[in-house]
DNA sequence: CTGAAAGCGCTAACAC
DNA sequence: GTGTTAGCGCTTTCAG
């Protein structure tokens, strides 16, 4: 009857490339995907006449037909907050360049984790990979991920069996009450993270660790009192601050197990007409791009980095997966590049101006 | 021979559900999508089966057959940064909300912007609906879009026909030059964008003209001098405000288009010993997470609430138009929720405490 | 080295 | 109301 109402327009399909270069379908298949057993005269010729046509495969088509669907899904607590962008950012430039799609998903609460992870949530239907941030995965969980053929890797946090990104905590807690202790501090606070974590985020009982084997190792007490929770906020910290200034016989320095929560600390003390670093010291944890605009020293973790070597960790599990179904040489174990995640895990000292000598020992 | 290889687990399919029910797998597709010409009594049965059988719809399959990914993607210029990963958390919670995925792409440079928007990107087929951030697209690429039935809207930026979530950026402009004004401030900075924008990102120069209305509508001469490039950014804040302080006669505030040139600003400022605001005030946009922080005065925008309400036109139109193929309705008006608009595009000015009067004119 | 054909899991006419 | 039947565009045996 009337012309047909205008459809959305679509692209090439296969067929069309086929038709036009005088072969098969499946030979243009095999050809643009690089696969053995095309003859390089016809490899070529499909390969012009695919980009003559602009031709590009649809994903949907592929996914449906494969079974992979070359996305690699990213999952944080939140899309806000530095960290977690910046992770996601280092992810999605790797993606990208490697022609995977990035779905990003928030989990913000433990329904989310629990959707997201346990229940059928045909996760394994919607992506290659699953690159999850300070999300400790447990058992039962990572087995059911495993099960569903998907590739994990965590950043920040473990997954039994999978592999994770994340830099030396108790490490991190050493090295900065080490440098607090370098400059002659005895009483040292800590902020940290939550009372109760619902999500089970081992990184502050770490960072905790280290702090107080520093301690230690100095020969000095460490008082439970002066470790107190900060929330790994602003708001956080700078609650933190307050608590730990309300003592008795407060500290000369703080270690802050995130910058933000240092920023916390830091508009605490400048409310109180504290002068930092003569009454108090302040260390952080990250690097965080505004460390450098209040002078903050830190310690710094490549964020990006982790969340780039993540993402090709996944990418490469996933291309390795692909390649021993087909080779029938199954091997649970990923080439990981340790070197590149020595790399992105590597943290370094930074000294600016929020850290110093105490008064009364400078003396 | 051998038992397969352990293939990838995959779950209950259409059939499967169709077959325990007792149906045709049609009935359930109507069931399960909420079709009319269903018996309620079969809608109930196939729906208890489903969820017995925990059924959820393959993303690819459905895609392939109905033309519509459920995806939405947000393309920004970068995935780092305050703003950017804060618009993008705004559209993840409503996408997530409604059940669309959600990819994100980062268009840092003028050659992905290219093929995101030009090349056949094949786009139209991974994506129903397109929020680009800060990035006029041309009436080229609009209707290239329109051609691929991509649905689009635009946050901080324009594109011809399609709707667009901004602020008013001459009132911010205005707004915050009045405030100097009103303080007593007669020679004021800019610390505005590139001088050369290859994205044609045209929210410094609409600021700029309402600064420059500002000015004249109190009687002040607005010196060209006086306005300066900063990239949006915390270091190019911090060069433009070296250069403001450079001048033969600098100003005595500064509106910084953006609250991180702001804080470059208040760096080069504390750095040279000069008093916020005894020497200088200044004046950011943004009420980003940190303007708290140091008590940065600001015009707040709401830039969650500009990601999320992008996202939910983006959906709106998206369900909107494949409502209108079933009923032959073409409209080409998407109805947007004007108050939702106006609500998310608010700004407001938030006075701390780097603006006051001038030193001098405080006499 | 190449082609034919059978799906992948779903939707959308079209019959009944 | 419900079932049947084509596809959607690709990959992947299986023959040749």
């Amino acid at each position: 009857m009337s012309t047909p109402a205008t459809r959305r327009r679509r692209g090439a399909t296969i067929e069309d490339v086929a038709v036009q270069a005088g072969v098969s379908v499946a030979t243009v298949s095999r050809a643009l995907r690089g696969l053995p057993n095309v003859a390089s005269s016809t490899r070529e010729r499909v390969m012009t006449v695919a980009d003559e046509l602009n031709y590009q495969p649809d994903p949907a088509a592929t996914r449906l037909a494969a079974g992979r669907t070359r996305t690699v899904t990213v999952a944080v607590p939140t899309l806000n907050g530095w960290y977690f962008s910046t992770v996601v950012a280092g992810a999605e430039a790797v993606c990208t360049e490697a022609g995977y799609d990035i779905l990003v998903i928030g989990i913000g609460s433990v329904a989310d984790r629990a959707r997201l992870l346990r229940d059928d949530s045909s996760l394994e239907r919607r992506t290659d990979g699953l690159v999850v941030v300070d999300l400790n995965v447990t058992e039962d969980e990572a087995a059911s991920l495993r099960a569903r053929g998907i590739i994990l890797t965590t950043v920040g946090s473990t997954a039994p069996g999978f592999p994770s990104v994340k830099v030396d905590d108790h490490g991190v807690g050493r090295l900065a009450t080490e440098h607090l202790i370098g400059l002659g501090h005895h009483r040292i606070g800590v902020l940290g993270g939550l009372k109760h974590d619902p999500m089970s985020f081992d990184v502050p009982a770490a960072r905790q660790r280290g702090h107080e084997a520093a301690m230690r190792a100095a020969g000095l007490t460490v008082e439970p009192a002066l470790t107190t929770p900060g929330n790994f906020s602003i708001d956080g910290g700078q609650e933190a601050m307050a608590r730990l200034l309300a003592l008795h016989e407060p500290p000369t320095a703080v270690f802050a197990m995130s910058d933000e929560m240092a920023f916390g600390a830091l508009r605490e003390l400048r409310e109180r007409e504290l002068a930092v670093p003569g009454d108090m010291s302040v260390i952080g944890v990250d690097d965080h791009e505004f460390a450098r605009v209040v002078d903050l020293t830190t310690v710094r973790q490549r964020v990006a980095a982790h969340g780039a070597t993540a993402a090709r960790l996944v990418i490469e599990a996933i291309d390795a997966a692909a390649t021993e179904e087909h080779q029938g040489r199954p091997s649970l174990v990923v080439a990981t590049d340790h070197d590149a995640i020595r790399r992105a895990t590597e943290v370094e000292l930074v000294v600016r101006r929020t850290t110093g000598p105490p008064r009364r020992s400078g003396t």
